[in-house]
DNA sequence: TATGAATGAGATTTCATTCAT
DNA sequence: TATGAATGAAATCTCATTCAT
């Protein structure tokens, strides 16, 4: 309902998003299976009705966000113009997007961490999932190929196995930062911390590459 | 009860254990919010009843068990031989340990990540794993020092860095299985694969100290 | 549903309504703690899930009973006229009629007695309540101001003082008569009894304003 | 447990006490429906099979529970010497005896509301009990006799009415107190508040009795 | 496109009590 | 006289989903 005109929405992309984004909260804060579809509804300007009316049902609705999210960072690469870097400046130049996109986005890390609980189950319904990442592969290996032929990188690793433990630095900081922070007795959160890690997750990769 | 002879079993010891097992098992495949303690009961020897007298609730349950596993990575490191090894050789081997059990072990790995979907707040209340993994910190540290001491390794980087890299790659690479496997089209079970990326880790987690 | 034809209600207000006679009947069998909300929904054309839908809990329900009883006797008090009588014959009717009223709805006592023995905790949490029996009061201090004025009464007695007395002795009567008739083998619901206890409360009350 | 000997207790009148107390203050707390087993062992020094063993069921523990808190005020009646009072004074002692003790054990009054919510339904079983309170109502109607002999008294009204007058007034004050003192904002338990109501109380019983 | 009312099946937890020793 | 372990039955409450309008 509209205060002013005391009619309905009737704006259906906007309903839409509202949902969405009502659900992200949700499912981030509660897990799949722990996130109640009546306190999605509450957080938004519409009924519980309508949440099955456009998601058919949570999980529909689960898929819907995790799709969102994901192409959110999709949307964030081509920023990126890595055209005129050496290949050793556009390798860090591409780890330290991706240090700070899981850095600032645990959200995302949550909900991939989530999906994972639920053994991917989900994202393999998805045909809109298929298409993504591989920019970053192709990005990727653009790089290591050139860095090769100039003899800048020794090792020719490949390019989704780079992505791979890449991600996998930056995601892990984020995603266990509960359970390595009790046991360790750290705080991941700490921007100096943050700072150091950055800086060691760019090294860690391109000595990969680089070292004899 | 024993079903076979319709007498109690009074051995309160293998009640818990049994119970725990169940659990283990049930937490694995669902997560805590999508487990059932019906489905756990039903697993187990005795009734549902049990495990609120053994455990006080769903969470109290999913804390237990997630301290045995935790106190089962411990009871395998001593295991480990190192002393007689060089810096770069023993850090290859713990690296290869770390990896192994993680891939070995993915119910171990969900059941970590199940308790950072719930920000770590069950782990928070146990005593038991604070005193816990300090000493693979140790290790890793005299590694660390021994290395630079005798000039093999070149960065002197801190063990509880080296740490969560390692384990980073170790534990993406199951945790994030369904995921990454599903957008970039990898079976990241195959033994090939997995073969090539414990030398991957292992090159990598090296490379970060040797490198010039 | 309605068992005839099969169809939902669809009235609120009825079934809220039909769900309130069921508690009040049960809470007064038994308690607050004693009743079963089972019990409740067997005495209802819904099921248990709606006492939940409309009253959120058991206590919920209990404090909706308890304001439907208190909201009861309000609503007769302005029947009493006493503008034309003499302050000892309009002292005398409200006494009667507070006697009557407690002697013919002990249900009213013992839901009363109920919240006590919770200390009173639901009724805290109203604010329907609080606007309350403060006519009385009013009503009271006008008698007595005029008794006072007119030298009928000798003892300028606080309004609520008096309510106090003359509720404790309706009260009483009705909400203990099981341990006092007990102890003094009584039957304190024979009617002759009643009728000599009105009586006897009425002058208890008016001897306390006019002896000298 | 005897915690310095390590041997037994072995003294089934301690233990029965003890329990009996935890007991008292478990069914005070939280009434008949509302008390725990458990809880009760909990509070004592033995465990909950003892409990079953002493008294056969809650509700055995109940009416034990109860008949030692009647027991008590009886002990304490003897205490009052009338004798060489006037029957005015006498009858002012009674009172302000009967509301100081009711004013000082609250524990007393919930028990007593407690039984009547469940209808009297254990101290009908009780045998104790028949042979109680008695006493009061000879002492009383010695008073009242005398008085009227004498010419103080006006009314002759019945022992037992002007016994359940008085306690009507006195325990009213005590065991409504959460719901008078919330509809009326009045806080009961004041000090000053109880002197007056004392002083109130007394005039209303002997007002009773000598006004003309 | 929208909605308030309704719901069946099942979730977690509790309770007074008894068994085996 | 004592006890730790065990329990069946039932209690309160929740959940994703659908109906009637």
């Amino acid at each position: 309902m509209d205060l002013a005109t005391g009619k309905r929405t009737l704006d259906p992309e906007r309903t839409r998003e509202g949902i969405l984004a009502a659900a992200h909260e949700e499912f981030v804060a509660h897990g799949l299976s722990g996130a109640r579809v009546d306190a999605i509804a509450d957080r938004t300007a519409t009924t519980k009705r309508m949440l099955y009316y456009y998601f058919t049902s949570k999980e529909g609705l689960f898929l819907a966000v995790l799709e969102r999210a994901y192409s959110r960072i999709r949307s964030l690469e081509p920023t990126l113009d890595l055209s005129g870097l050496s290949p050793a400046a556009a390798l860090r130049k591409l780890t330290d997007f991706t240090f700070d996109y899981h850095a600032d986005n645990p959200d995302f890390v949550r909900l991939v961490q989530i999906e994972n609980i639920h053994f991917g189950r989900h994202l393999r319904m998805s045909d809109a999932v298929g298409r993504l990442n591989v920019t970053v592969i192709e990005l990727l290996g653009d790089i290591i190929a050139r860095g090769c032929r100039e003899g800048a990188f020794r090792h020719a690793v490949a390019a989704v196995d780079v992505h791979m433990l890449m991600s996998a630095m930056c995601f892990y900081r984020v995603g266990n930062r509960h359970t390595f922070g009790q046991i360790f007795a750290v705080d991941l959160d700490r921007p100096e911390l943050r700072a150091a890690h950055k800086q060691l997750v760019g090294d860690a990769v391109l000595r990969l590459l680089t070292a004899d």
